[in-house]
RNA sequence: GGAGAGGUGGCUGAGCGGUUGAAAGCGGCUUCCUGCUAAGAAGUUAUGGGGCCUUAAAGCUCCAUCGAGGGUUCGAAUCCCUCCCUCUCCGCCA
């Protein structure tokens, strides 16, 4: 949400900032409800005050026994003025809300221009070294998946639907080594693992931004009013939702694995095999709490952090950074970190590391008490994934492919993946299903 | 799921229709005292919003907020209704 006395006071500031993203954006109608809002407050606060003082006037007419009729009657009207006026008021509050609410964030400065994906900045590519490790002919992720029993995605649809698989015997493992990879790197990194629920009130993913713009994304459990989360960015940000920290709480870095449950609306026919748009997806998020001045330092941070995984894991990347026309809702910078496919020879996203100005913090209430004033200021929120799980282990089985039935263990993976097994091959699959 | 109790400021906790934004205690902050610490004294200490003033900060003033939302009333933290949450007991259960 953006600043309403931002808003009020420097309209065109907004607006611009706002029009590098789409031409069509303004805040114009905010800015004429907000004037008509405030109004109405004014006058409502004026009633209010007079009433009040006649309610004092009533209680020392009765103590000192005096009758109060007159007044009484006189009071009563004003209270029903003071409701219709603050109807008004709270209807054309809700009109300006509900605009407000759908305005997405204004990019920083440094974000650069352009319409789409087309438009976004590759900063760096890392791992070129790592690029046809083996094979020449690297099968895709699925069926070098099938091929070795690990990946079942008939099974998957026929129990659930479609965009579901299911994962068995080493594919099961070695998600699972993945994620506790990850989060001891993290973890090891400063950041505190968190396992939150996994469904959601209204409240907190209004908080982040994926309500009320995008309900159709969301799996949504009607009887509960409640939500599956379509990343862990959603409970972890709003943990600590209306409270106000103190200065030297910030910064706050939490990690958290979570399963994501996407409806995918609007995708349909889109990266329709395999592991890379599925309903349901592992991920591991960063999240980051910070003061305003430290946001871009902890930014770039956590996107180094998010890199280490692959780094780690010798896995080839580069970094984009995103354009106006292409960051999410409340982005106001982003970078995407995508990974080397070698079967169809592209470069696929796996994390994307956004910072958020005050943008959620100020729809979340997440304040701390700034030192040198001593008053309430919005934090700032940052976060990404490191990494999404099921994607990782995809580009694994692509770029560790030794041929059509064998995959190598990275190095980084063996400890924690039966005890050091340096390959996944086509017997010792069966072995296990 | 059934029965009961309860949700008040950073915390403990009073208030149960009329200067109560809220007693008291604890904690925090500031100043004084003190060789230092401890102890002590005084003051101060919620959040959001509007208006005035100001370059700004500060300041002054008004409004709202005692889990959330509605209602009763001239007036609600206090009475009524709905919802949410916490605790205790019973039942069920990984």
């Amino acid at each position: 949400m953006l600043d309403i006395r931002l808003i009020r006071e420097n309209p065109e500031a907004v607006n611009q900032a706002l029009k590098r993203r789409k031409p069509d954006l303004s805040v114009d109608a905010i800015s004429r409800l907000d004037a008509q809002r405030l109004e109405l407050l004014q006058e409502e606060e004026m009633l209010r005050g007079k009433r009040n003082q006649m309610t004092q006037q009533i209680a020392q007419a009765k103590k000192e026994g005096r009758d109060t009729d007159a007044i009484q009657q006189e009071t009563r009207t004003l209270a029903e003025r003071i409701k219709a006026i603050e109807q008004q008021k709270e209807e054309i509050a809700e009109q300006q809300n509900a605009l407000l609410m759908e305005i997405p964030n204004m990019p920083l400065p440094q974000t650069p221009d352009g319409a789409d994906e087309n438009d976004n900045v590759v900063l760096r590519t890392w791992g070129d070294e790592f690029k046809n490790r083996y094979c020449a002919d690297v099968l895709p992720h699925y069926d070098i998946g099938a091929t070795l029993g690990i990946l079942d995605f008939d099974r998957g649809v026929k129990i659930s639907q479609s965009r579901f698989s299911v994962m068995r015997g080493e594919g099961s493992r070695l998600e699972r080594a993945l994620i506790n990879f990850m989060l001891d790197t993290h973890t090891e990194n400063g950041y505190e693992e968190i396992l939150p629920p996994f469904l959601v009130n209204r409240q907190a993913m209004t908080g982040t931004g994926q309500l009320p713009k995008f309900e159709v994304d969301m799996f949504r459990c009607k009887d509960d009013e409640l939500f599956l989360i379509p990343t862990a960015e959603v409970p972890v940000t709003n943990l600590y939702g209306g409270e106000i920290l103190s200065e030297d709480q910030l910064p706050i870095s939490m990690t958290a694995y979570t399963p994501c449950f996407r409806r995918e609306a609007g995708s349909a026919g889109k990266d329709t095999r395999g592991l890379i748009r599925q309903h349901q997806f592992d991920k591991i998020e960063l999240v980051k709490l910070v003061r305003p001045e430290d946001s871009e330092a902890e930014h770039l941070k956590l996107l180094a952090d998010a890199e280490r995984i692959l780094q780690l894991l010798e896995l080839p990347y580069r970094v984009v950074e995103l354009c106006v026309g292409d960051i999410g809702f409340s982005a106001a910078r982003c970078f995407d970190i995508e990974v080397w496919m070698p079967a169809q020879g592209v470069y696929r996203e796996i994390s994307s590391c956004s910072t958020f100005t005050d943008f959620q913090a100020r729809r979340i209430g997440l304040k701390y008490r700034s030192e040198a004033t001593g008053k309430p200021a919005f934090m700032h929120t940052i976060n990404g994934s490191g990494l999404a799980v099921g994607r990782t282990l995809a580009a694994i089985l692509e770029n560790y492919q030794i041929n059509h039935q064998e995959v190598e263990i990275p190095l980084a993976l063996r400890s924690y993946f039966r005890n050091g097994a340096t390959q996944l091959t086509v017997a010792r699959s069966k072995e296990l299903v």
